[in-house]
RNA sequence: GCGCCCGUAGCUCAGCGGAUAGAGCAAUUGACUACGGAUCAAUAGGCCGGGGGUUCAAAUCCCUCCGGGCGCACCA
């Protein structure tokens, strides 16, 4: 009896009830909020559809709970029902069903937490999308963290996803580029406007490595050569990073391919705002071509392209847009910074002037920003934090546990002095210790000659076995959430409840007999569960795109 | 001025219509010659920013005010 079981029982059950009231009721599982309640005394699981339908059946909860209960109790497998409060019906497994779950984690293995809620979406999830001329920051960071878990769970879902990074290869900050590493090679101060830094005098070293004739070729070539090599170099250094994080995108997506004119025909920036037009929300005005996106929210219309005939920023976003349509993506799903959020009407709008449905087929995810130890770090406060920096500080586990445990519309202040310790201030290490223990306590068992040759899920009866089986019960739905709410940060929350339950477990119950106790089938058995435990920290942690170590 | 996000324990934050509001840390006190004490048990700590509403039920939804953050270009 697994809760989708007991779910699909409870429905069965009301509404049958409800058609011999004469209720005209479509119910769903969903409708039913079975849920795992809080303080145990309320049983395994708990239904409030009793106070939600008493109005509508003309009746009062606690009467109809009743009604409810006292046939829910005749099911296999529930030991009790009671009607609590205002109406709530509290559930109580007996010891053979709950129990069960064990075995059936560790025959699902790492399939186990897999649903099908997603299937058939095809999802494009662009994050990160950092200018390639310089390091990867704090802000950056997180969205990584967030981003690449947020496609784990979708995936997980049964999503079909590409992970997209859209290179901003484009434009005036390039040629600033450049022409900053061409004056660290040249030995000259950082140009007005140009980017500082020492990896700016790291790449011009490069640069001059590979072009040891770099200072004598003129001036324009020399620009190009920089840029072009300090692209290339500081590009890969973003992608090494990003690998070394755990973080593998599937598309880098480049600006430039939008605006370079094919000889077959116009450039896909110039298409787009063709297909823009023939769509009804491009209008001219003053010379230039406007996009009217307040039809979409917008505060004012946005100017595409401007009256001198140069494309504007948002031109090229419109053809990105199109393009993400146009490889077969129904679903397109942007993280931004918060500095960004002014882009989600723009956003929106573009999906609308495509013929498609903003509201179904785009999703715009405004994530907040990080600051350390008090102090919000900013490019332009120029105390910016690098993502290889803090990789090698904290480590990539604490560092992605870290950001990925919070939902990315809270604002977060991370302590590098806690996130450097290894105790319980940093959460990642009591749940792989969890882990790390569910492996020694089956080498102990092992050692001992307890194995998994007889599953009696009867045998289950502690009190906390029977709360570490309700806690498992409901990683499939903490799966579901996380993708469906876009909140990743559920399996990291998740993952500590369920460590701390396992500890729990382990002060209690023993999996190796003491000293020359015999091996029964309650040892065999609750190796069962051990493992069950062990195999689901680890498909969480995988979600997390952290390390599940088996010895720490 | 307008828009978006956030105000929950001393700190960092979960919870986002349900029962007595939670976790970790910090504080106090206990538990190993029993599967790794990176653990466990216990105590203490709250007008869930203020005020109105909506309903059987509000930290959660709506309105309003007060704080804090971030945005409001024919820049990229």
């Amino acid at each position: 009896m697994n809760p989708a079981d007991l779910s699909a029982a409870l429905l069965t059950v009301v509404t049958g009830i409800a058609q011999r009231r004469g209720g005209e009721l479509r119910l769903t599982i969903d409708d039913l909020l079975l849920e795992r309640p809080r303080n145990r005394e309320h049983g395994d699981w708990a239904s409030n559809i009793a106070m939600k339908l008493a109005r509508p059946l003309g009746t009062n909860p606690r009467e109809l709970a009743g009604e409810i209960a006292s046939e829910v109790a005749k099911l296999d497998g529930v030991a009790s029902v009671d009607v609590a409060g205002p109406g709530f019906i509290n559930i109580t497994l007996d010891a053979a069903a709950a129990g069960a779950l064990a075995k059936t984690i560790v025959e699902q293995a790492d399939r186990y937490g897999h649903n099908d809620s997603l299937a058939g979406q095809t999802i494009n999830l662009e994050f990160v999308s950092a200018n390639p001329t310089g390091p990867l920051h704090i802000g950056h960071t997180r969205w990584a963290a967030l981003g690449d878990s947020l496609a784990r769970v979708l995936k997980a879902s049964g999503a079909e996803l590409v992970r997209e990074f859209y290179i901003n290869d484009a434009g005036n900050q390039m040629d600033s580029f450049a022409a900053s590493i061409l004056a660290a090679a040249k030995g000259e101060p950082t140009p007005e406007g140009g980017y500082p830094g020492q990896y700016i005098a790291d790449l011009a070293a490069r640069v001059l490595e590979t072009r040891p004739d770099l200072l004598e070729l003129d001036e324009p070539e020399a620009l190009a050569v920089s840029g072009e090599l300090g692209y290339q170099y500081q590009l890969g250094e973003i992608r090494d990073s990003l690998e070394r994080f755990n973080v593998h995108f599937d598309v880098w997506f480049s600006e430039r391919v939008l605006h370079a004119t094919p000889a077959s025909g116009p450039s896909a920036i110039d298409a787009a705002v063709d297909r823009l037009r023939a769509q009804g929300h491009v209008f001219d005005l003053d010379g230039a071509v406007w996009v009217r996106t307040t039809d979409f929210g917008d505060d004012r219309d946005r100017v595409i392209r401007r009256a001198n005939g140069i494309y504007t920023y948002f031109a090229a976003d419109a053809a990105y847009y199109l393009s993400k349509g146009d490889r077969g993506f129904a679903h397109k799903i942007y993280l931004l910074g918060a500095d960004h959020h002014g882009y989600v009407h723009r956003l929106k709008a573009l999906a609308g002037a495509a013929g498609d449905d903003p509201d179904r087929d785009i999703e715009v995810l405004i994530g907040q920003l990080v600051s350390i130890n008090g102090a919000r770090l900013s490019k332009r406060a120029g105390n910016i934090i690098e993502l290889g920096d803090l990789q090698a500080w904290l480590g990539t586990d604490a560092l992605r546990y870290s950001l990925g445990r919070y939902p990315a519309d809270s604002p977060l202040t991370l302590d590098p002095e806690v996130l450097q310790r290894r105790t319980n201030d940093n959460p990642v290490f009591y749940v792989q210790y969890a882990h790390a223990r569910t492996h020694a306590v089956a080498r102990n068992a092992a050692a001992s000659g307890v194995a998994r040759t007889v599953f009696d899920a009867g045998l289950l009866e502690h009190e906390t076995e029977s709360i570490l089986l309700g806690i498992l019960a409901e990683f499939p739905r903490v799966v579901r959430q996380a993708a469906e709410l876009r909140e990743p940060h559920r399996v990291a929350r998740y993952s500590e409840e369920l460590a701390g339950a396992y500890h729990r477990w382990y002060d209690n119950c023993r999996v190796t007999p003491l000293g020359d106790e015999d091996v029964t089938d309650l040892h065999r058995t609750r190796l069962w569960l051990n493992d069950a435990v062990g195999q689901v920290l680890r498909n969480a942690l995988e979600l997390l795109g952290v390390s599940a170590p088996e010895r720490m």
